[in-house]
DNA sequence: TGCATTTCTTAACTTAAGTGAACGATTATT
DNA sequence: AATAATCGTTCACTTAAGTTAAGAAATGCA
């Protein structure tokens, strides 16, 4: 499981054994159950996780409704806002499924970082990585249809419409639950 | 006008005179003209953007129609998909108005960081501020309607509405140009 | 296992966005 | 200054998403 996180920061950066072995000390794999909350709104945190098996997800919840706007899954990297700003936390994440995590906090972070700065320099590519790519994602969301973006999905992620309950997918194509439903059914419909 | 620059860059670490100089000196000034096309979509580029003064706007022509997906004005930056993972534009970048630019190109930093490792970290902060910013705004696109997000618009960045054609922030609020002129007319109604 | 809760789907109705077209108003172009 | 092109708005009509409600299926828990 570990390799997995190797293999990761090995397409940044190039790791001698000391440095590998000094975030191996750092003893970040956690074991997290299905529906655990790992953040809740107004809290604060410093936590950064990595995926390394299962999936999170990020939600609001709006007028008593659960709002999901991100699903992490295997190799996925994700620092909450609330840890880059230092505010309290605007949403809930919770885990998806049973995962295995890999989870810094921003103490750690710095002292590593301090003593090899070669780190400051893979979550600057990380980082400018995920902006450039989450752009792209949010262009295609706005110059598409409901319709567009599910069946985007289906190309993309096809793993989540099968792991991921469809009313935490309505929310994330920013839909209502029975419009997935019907959508669909449109879309199987079309394909007969 | 350079103190926009030096200002900004002063948010995230502090520079030495000889620090500064070395920025003055790559001559990244530049003047565009209202209209002028800095990125074409299928070219490949290696700029990154600091608005100094003005508004650029980044496109894509779908079905022979643009939509627009972002503006960026005074003081946003902005380095293209296309610069990070080195193939060509999805998208073309354009001006809206007059604007002054500091244009840096991938080779420039390279130079710089290495050295002034202190631009590194500076990049790390701001790439990651950044991406939590554009989570959020993600977000809460997702979690509103077409006219909650106008609202929201006139709230967060009412310059844009005065200063964009009205065609081009339909797409940014990802509806048609017709949808918009009739929610802002809706919006009229409610409040008289 | 049985009961309760949650989840997904379907349906009827409402509301708002998409579409195509027309119209002045503004802006560019020659 | 005249003409063309673009832009913003309005309208009528179509399409799809939101809403409310109901019922079936799956899930969780006792």
């Amino acid at each position: 499981m570990q390799n997995l996180l190797f293999d990761f920061i090995s397409k940044y950066i190039s790791l001698t054994g000391d440095e590998w072995n000094a975030i191996v000390s750092l003893d970040l794999f956690r074991s997290v159950k299905k529906g655990a909350v790992l953040l809740k709104e107004g809290q604060k945190s410093q936590d950064s996780y990595f995926v390394l098996k299962g999936c999170i997800r990020v939600y609001y919840i709006i007028d008593g409704e659960e709002k999901t706007t991100a699903f992490y899954t295997e190799m996925d990297a994700f620092t909450p806002h609330c840890v880059i700003n230092k505010a309290t936390s605007e949403y809930f994440i919770s885990c998806v499924e049973d995962s295995i995590l890999a989870v810094s906090n921003s103490d750690m972070e710095v002292e590593i970082n301090s003593k090899f700065p070669k780190f400051d320099i893979m979550c600057r590519m990380l980082s400018e990585e995920l902006l450039a790519k989450q752009r792209i994602d949010f262009d295609e969301f706005k110059t598409s249809s409901p319709e567009q973006r599910y069946i985007n999905l289906m190309q993309k992620r096809p793993d989540l419409i099968q792991r991921v309950p469809q009313h935490q997918l309505a929310s994330f194509l920013g839909i209502k639950p029975q419009s997935l439903s019907r959508l669909r059914a449109r879309i199987l419909e079309k394909r007969s």
